[in-house]
DNA sequence: TATTGTTATACTCTATAACTATA
DNA sequence: TATAGTTATAGAGTATAACAATA
């Protein structure tokens, strides 16, 4: 059961009654209020594995893995960060040993994205990590619930990145 | 219509046959993504209103104005900070003027929060804003799967910090 | 002149532990 | 001894602007 980090929590009985006044309401509250949790658990179930903190990395490593050569700026925009937060994460990956960088034969200013053998390792093992993580910190929804929250939460963060929506089947 | 912060995107066929390996079916990933798109576009909303940069501050004036004498601690959890990052959130707004602080009288350990005359009128100046912004940022959700999203993650969200779930009316 | 990647910097947030004062 | 609030600090993330090399 996912829980609060904090050792202690107040009296449940002062919680309670406590509204949220219009945050009630608010999907964005929500969103923000999640990403908190949910986060901090992903950072607990990774513990030790060379990824942690953040979205960056581990979406740069799988995107690399499943895309060899792609450009950082490509995952810049889908983690939605700006090109010189990626810097950052290469190189620390790089130093990791778990991507290459290497200059675009076609675009000198450019440069691919590539997977080591111990990146792809790591990938390999954190796949199943994140896809539980995920599933199983919304032990409170049922799997057509889970499935409508990644369909219309999925459909915004396509727009917004300039991801094709997906066509129904 | 929302838009990324960035000056110029990449060449929008370089994304558009990007895969998002597993996390295409990870709801975690899309909300932490969604929570850096939403935040940063709340802040440029509130830009110039006192409050701005981190849940935090909205959601403690939104709940003393509501709960006068609430106690830092039950904002904490709500909010899923611990107390010692309450109190700089707390500081700064009692130095801006928004809130005070009161020792409690039954428990002198304890104080309450109050609002002010300043920080009520900036409470109603954000609510109609917090709520817009909310809305809007998802144009691409009808009103019904807008509804959709807020039951089921306000589910997990008050769970998680021990509010009682609602009953169905 | 525009773009890719890089560097530098300042700022904020987060996490942890230890401290105080009351209970 | 336990709790409410506080302080201090180290680490990580974020945002911005300016830069070099290439196109």
């Amino acid at each position: 059961m996912v829980q609060l980090k904090s050792k202690r929590s107040t009296d449940p009985e002062a919680i309670a009654h406590v509204g949220l006044d219009v945050l009630e309401n608010v999907l964005s509250y929500y969103i923000r209020s999640l990403n908190m949790a949910v986060s901090r658990d992903l950072d607990e179930k990774l513990d030790g594995l060379e990824v942690a903190k953040g979205t960056g990395k581990i979406t740069t490593l799988l995107l690399v893995d499943r895309h060899p050569g792609i450009r950082s700026s490509v995952i810049a925009q889908l983690v939605m960060r700006d090109r010189s937060a990626m810097v950052r994460v290469v190189d620390q990956m790089e130093e990791q040993g778990l991507l290459t960088r290497r200059a675009d034969d076609e675009d000198n200013r450019a440069q691919g994205l590539f997977i080591t053998r111990k990146g792809r390792e790591l990938a390999d093992r954190i796949r199943p990590v994140v896809v539980k993580q995920s599933r199983d910190f919304f032990p409170d929804l049922s799997d057509e619930e889970h499935r409508t929250l990644i369909t219309l939460l999925g459909r915004t963060y396509r727009r917004i990145v300039g991801l094709p929506q997906q066509t129904p089947a």
